[in-house]
DNA sequence: GACCAGGCCAGCG
DNA sequence: CGCTGGCATGGT
C-alpha cells in the first residue's frame, strides 16, 4: 500500500529553480512556540460539513479525529465537540486582509461561526429543503483570494484530489515551512513567488493544460498586488479577479470566477456552475442551456445568498448521484485509511 | 482501453 | 453572440 500512494504523488520539485527563490518572512514570527490552544461556543455549525465540502484544499482529517489545515500563514487543528469547537493554533494572532486579529476572532471569522444564511425555499421544492436540512452548518470559508484563484486554475477538469495534490505541492516547493507540534506544515505561496515560474515549469510538474494558465494569472496577480499582497484590502482583490477574467488566457472564466467570487471575496450571490450544477439544474429543474444561461438562472433565483442555494443542491445531488469527497490532505495525514474509517466527529 | 473529471479558450457559424 | 473540439493528466 505505502509503494502505491507514493507513486501517485506528483515528483519533487526541481532544486535549481527553488534556489531562486528566498521566501521573505512576513507575519506570525511566534509560530515556533507552544501552540496557541482554546475553545469556542458555537450554534448552528458544523465543522465537518464546512471543511468537508469541497471548498478547501488545505485542510485534511487525520486519524486522530483533528482536522488539520493552514489558512493565512497559520497552522490550525480544530475539532467539533458538540457544540464546542476547541482549536489549536500555531501562532496568537492572525494577519488577513482586514488586518491582524486574535486567534480566536480569526476562527470566528474564517469560518463564519456567527453567519446564519437565511435562503428562501419555495414550498413546492422539496429538492431544496431537504438539501439544506442535509447540510445544516454548513459555511463558506473566507479562503485568501490569491490562495483561492490559484486553486481553482488548477481545479479545472481535474478532481478535487489531484487539485489538492498539486495546490499541495505548490505550497511544499515554493511556500514557507512552518513546524507545529512537530510536524512540518507550509503556507500557500505569495504571488511574487510563483510569478517566477513559467509554463515549462508547471508542465514538468505535470500540470498539464493548465500549466501555462497559472503562470500566466500569476504573473498578472503579481504585477497587481505590490509588495505587501498580505495586507492587500478586499476590494483591490475584487479589482484584480474582475480584471483577471477579462484577461484570457489566465484560465479564470465564468466557473472559476464565480469560485473566487464565493470563496474569497464575499460575494455570496455568486454560483458557480460545473458538470454537478448542470445536471441538477436539467433533473430537477429542467433549466437546459450553456453555463452561462443556468448560471443567470441560479443567481436570480437565489438571491443574495444563491451561493448557499446552490452549495446545498450540489452536496445533496453529489450525495445521490456522485463519489464521495475524499476530505483526507495527504500531505498532512499519514494514514492510508480510506477517509470513510477515519474517525468523525465527537458529538454530544 | 475507453471514458470522464467541480472548464477554458480559440475558431468557427 | 452560441456552439464545438482540443486541451494533459489521472482515476475508474
Amino acid at each position: 500500500m505505502g509503494e502505491m500512494s507514493i507513486k501517485h504523488r506528483l515528483p519533487e520539485r526541481t532544486a535549481p529553480e527553488r534556489a531562486r527563490y528566498v521566501p521573505a518572512l512576513r507575519g506570525n514570527h511566534a509560530s515556533s512556540r507552544r501552540p496557541v490552544t482554546g475553545r469556542i461556543e458555537t450554534s448552528g455549525f458544523n465543522l465537518g460539513y464546512t471543511l468537508a465540502g469541497g471548498q478547501v484544499f488545505r485542510w485534511g482529517r487525520d486519524v486522530d479525529g483533528w482536522w488539520k489545515g493552514v489558512a493565512y500563514d497559520t497552522v490550525f487543528h480544530l475539532r467539533q465537540a458538540g457544540d464546542t469547537l476547541l482549536y489549536r493554533a500555531g501562532a496568537s494572532r492572525v494577519a488577513t486582509y482586514l488586518g491582524e486579529m486574535p486567534v480566536a476572532v480569526f476562527l470566528e471569522w474564517y469560518l463564519r461561526l456567527k453567519e446564519r444564511p437565511r435562503i428562501r425555499v419555495p414550498r413546492t421544492d422539496g429538492y431544496l429543503r431537504r438539501a439544506r436540512d442535509r447540510l445544516k452548518g454548513f459555511r463558506f470559508v473566507r479562503q485568501m483570494p490569491f490562495e483561492c484563484i490559484i486553486s481553482y486554475i488548477l481545479s479545472v477538469q481535474a478532481h478535487m484530489n489531484l487539485t489538492k495534490r498539486r495546490v499541495n505541492f505548490l505550497a511544499e516547493s515554493w511556500g514557507r515551512e512552518i513546524e507545529f507540534m512537530g510536524r512540518k506544515y507550509c503556507t500557500f505561496p505569495d504571488p511574487g513567488a510563483l510569478a517566477r515560474l513559467k509554463g515549462p515549469y508547471f508542465r514538468s510538474n505535470r500540470f498539464g493544460w493548465r500549466s501555462e494558465r497559472v503562470a500566466e494569472a500569476a504573473r498578472f496577480v503579481s504585477g497587481c498586488a505590490g509588495s505587501d499582497p498580505g495586507r492587500l484590502p478586499l476590494d483591490d482583490w475584487r479589482e484584480i479577479v474582475d480584471a483577471l477574467k477579462k484577461q484570457a488566457g489566465t484560465g479564470v472564466g465564468l466557473k472559476v470566477g464565480k469560485c473566487i467570487d464565493l470563496f474569497a471575496l464575499e460575494r455570496l450571490d455568486a454560483v458557480p456552475v460545473d458538470t454537478w450544477v448542470l445536471k441538477f439544474a436539467r433533473e430537477w429543474y429542467h433549466v437546459k442551456g450553456p453555463d452561462k444561461k443556468v448560471c443567470e438562472w441560479a443567481e436570480a433565483r437565489g438571491g443574495k445568498y444563491a451561493g448557499y442555494v446552490n452549495e446545498y443542491l450540489f452536496a445533496y445531488y453529489r450525495e445521490l448521484n456522485g463519489p464521495s469527497l475524499d476530505d483526507r490532505v495527504i500531505s498532512f495525514c499519514a494514514s492510508d485509511a480510506p477517509s470513510a474509517e477515519l474517525p468523525m466527529l465527537d458529538e454530544g
